[in-house]
DNA sequence: CGGATTTGACCACA
DNA sequence: TGTGGTCAAATCCG
């Protein structure tokens, strides 16, 4: 068994750092003098080896049911991936079966009135410095509560997704200033986003960044711009840390099988899945969503294959698990590796 | 006036 | 029973 595990390990690593290599390959190709032929090549190496690695890594969710409300949910690399049901995560045995609680007024807000029910996954992120803690995410967030928190100075506000009542979003965050830098906040997500509006909106703002480059190439702009995509967040916005348990899914851009308009045509065939290979246009927007590739592929293997001993695993999720934090024990979606959210920093994106 | 925030009360869970 | 999470009425704000 532990064989088994290790061979698998192995091949992780070797199928995600040639798809690695060929990420690197290929931007450096994304080029006007480069052939479309050598990059579709290259993309389905890229995609054949990443498939692979998926493969292997989904055989541990083969009993994993789809998530209902996200059923198609593709994360941004366009990486299928298997949802975890937000009935079945976490439950507490009682809670098993139709004997779901919702609130007080169960026909009203249909809203679980079980704390563990939420508790699908939980990222931790600190951000220094004061902004709007409402989109500092790309999302938009409304208070529901306040809380005096045992041991900590400064009081915990409770944030959900502002289309909780339109469309059911169930995602939720929790603010608290730092007790040792109060210039910091310690923000700890909750449940994934459902919503479409947040979808559209992005894609929205793609087009209208599109357009801003075409418009600046008609211009007579020279410079190339990795507009589209930059990692590592910006100064102000700092992912310290960020650990997953292994029943936790997020899905931050969760694509609906609903049709997308046409001028995003292009967004969606890159959005879609990647067993189903994508043809160019090689832009430079490809160029950046390689580049994105290329971090979470980094992290990936950093994350959840170089870093696997339990002792590296920081404890920053509260999240209640038997499990240990070995992310290759127990079943688990690995296609949290890809999750796009830990070196997206939506505010840069949208600048 | 409608949406967002505040805040005391309620509820689940350990 | 204490603590954390959520509800919902009251209040605030644009």
């Amino acid at each position: 068994m532990e064989k088994v595990k290790a061979w698998e390990k192995m091949t992780l690593i070797t199928e995600l750092t040639q798809g690695l290599e060929l990420v690197n390959r290929l931007k450096s190709k994304i080029d006007p003098l480069a052939s479309p032929e050598e990059c579709d090549l290259l993309l389905e190496k890229i995609l054949s080896s990443l498939d692979k690695s998926l493969s292997i890594l989904n055989l541990k969710a083969v009993n994993v049911i789809r998530d209902p409300c996200c059923c198609s949910s593709i994360s941004v690399l366009g990486v299928s991936k298997f949802g975890i049901p937000t009935s079945t995560l976490g439950k507490s045995p009682k809670s098993e079966g139709s004997d779901l609680d919702y609130s007080r007024d169960q026909g009203k807000n249909m809203v679980f009135k079980k704390r563990k029910l939420l508790q699908q996954w939980s990222k931790q992120v600190r951000i220094s410095g004061i902004e709007d803690l409402n989109h500092d995410d790309g999302y938009s967030w409304r208070k529901y509560g306040q809380k005096d928190i045992l041991g900590s100075i400064h009081p915990r506000a409770y944030y959900r997704c502002t289309h909780r009542n339109t469309q059911g979003c169930l995602a939720t965050k929790q603010v608290q200033r730092s007790v040792g830098n109060s210039s910091t906040f310690e923000v700890t997500y909750k449940g994934r986003h459902s919503c479409k509006i947040a979808q559209s909106e992005i894609f929205s703002l793609v087009t209208q960044k599109r357009q801003k480059h075409n418009k600046k190439q008609e211009l007579g702009y020279q410079r190339q711009e990795q507009e589209m995509v930059i990692f590592n967040s910006g100064p102000n916005h700092k992912v310290e840390n960020f650990s997953l348990t292994k029943e936790e899914v997020f899905t931050p851009f969760s694509f609906p099988p609903t049709p997308l308009n046409l001028e995003n045509i292009e967004e969606t065939q890159f959005f879609s899945n990647s067993m189903v290979p994508f043809s160019p246009p090689i832009t430079s927007e490809l160029s950046s969503y390689l580049s994105l590739l290329t971090n979470q592929i980094e992290e990936f293997a950093m994350d959840n294959i170089l870093q696997s001993s339990e002792s590296d695993v920081t404890e920053l999720i509260s999240t209640p698990t038997s499990i240990s934090n070995s992310p290759f024990d127990g079943d688990w979606d690995l296609s949290v590796g890809f999750e796009p959210s830990v070196t997206f920093d939506i505010e840069e994106f949208f600048k």
